[in-house]
DNA sequence: TTGGAATGTCAACAAGGCTGACATAAAGTG
DNA sequence: CACTTTATGTCAGCCTTGTTGACATTCCAA
């Protein structure tokens, strides 16, 4: 662990920047901003007996409106039975609707309902919110940095999923 | 949203960085960068039957040996039930130590044990690796915005903790 | 000295992960 | 056509990790 600095040295503009030390803060500031990034929607969901499960369900579902279950699974890398559940009550509170494929009956894709319309734009409006904010205060020049970092972190096994979200067969 | 241009001119450097379509990316990456950062100590502590509330209490008791029950419960923002239930397991399993304050009785001062100090070095070191290519790959710059950013979007109710985590009064 | 505040423990419940098993319907294949 | 594979749904049961309620211990201040 001594070696952080020498490590350091590739990039060549700061010595210091890889330390264990600097690691650590990097590592900390990722949970407490991830807490802060879902503390927005987390309240809104609870006063509805929702939880994070159904907010990711109801984002995915109207990014890529008509997605499959299936398509669906892979993005949020869980069970189908899981999954399932979640579904199964958005579908019966009737905030999101399943139509069974056209060319493939085996398929069921999925589409926000009004009400799941407006839901999402709740839970999305405060979550833009705090980030418009971070960023406003953070600057172009950060947050572009942001999204390298991030981009950077993501697990290159589940990337695809996240780029394979415009297909759109309904 | 149609004066998401608008706002965005506070900055002056770039006129579209706060489009909703940007901060949707933003949100997204939020997420999937997030299950990048928890997948490497998951896969580690799934063999142990621990959770990431086990490696949240390790990592927190390691960084401020000493602490008290409550001072980690402000820490963490869990019940001090949910929290109890964690830390009887990694003292029965013996991982941390509960030593009885000196001053004053009722608190319980947290220290990890030589196996418990073995267990956060292999969580830390695969947490770090994954942060330190990352940060490589994003170069000094980026981890500087990244920083920003994410300082930027920590609750403000919840920093205070986060700050206080010096205290030690074993 | 006594009552309230702080601290920590035990019990029970719920959400949302997981695995395993199984059913159904549709699609694809020899 | 028979057989296999794929997509989906469902039931049962498990685990972790949140929650609230009840309670014991300790400290401190009126």
């Amino acid at each position: 662990m001594a070696d952080g600095r020498s490590t350091a040295a590739v990039s060549g503009e700061n010595l210091l920047f890889l330390t264990d030390e600097q690691l650590r803060q990097g590592i900390e500031a990722m949970f407490f901003a991830y807490r802060g990034f879902t503390a927005d929607p987390d309240r809104i969901l609870s006063d509805l007996a929702y939880g994070r499960a159904h907010h990711r369900a109801v984002h995915f579902i109207n990014r890529a409106p008509g997605t499959t279950v299936n398509n669906l699974l892979n993005i949020l890398g869980v069970t189908k039975q899981s999954l399932n559940r979640v579904l199964r009550r958005l579908i019966s509170d009737g905030l999101v609707e399943s139509r069974v494929g056209k060319s493939d009956k085996r398929e069921r894709h999925l589409f926000l309902t009004e009400n799941g319309r407006m839901l999402e734009r709740r839970l999305s409006d405060a979550q833009r919110a705090r980030m418009r904010t971070a960023f406003r205060e953070a600057g172009p020049d950060a947050v572009a940095g942001f999204r390298t970092v991030l981009e950077a972190m993501i697990d290159n096994e589940m990337q695809q999923p996240y780029i394979k979200l415009k297909e759109n067969g309904a």
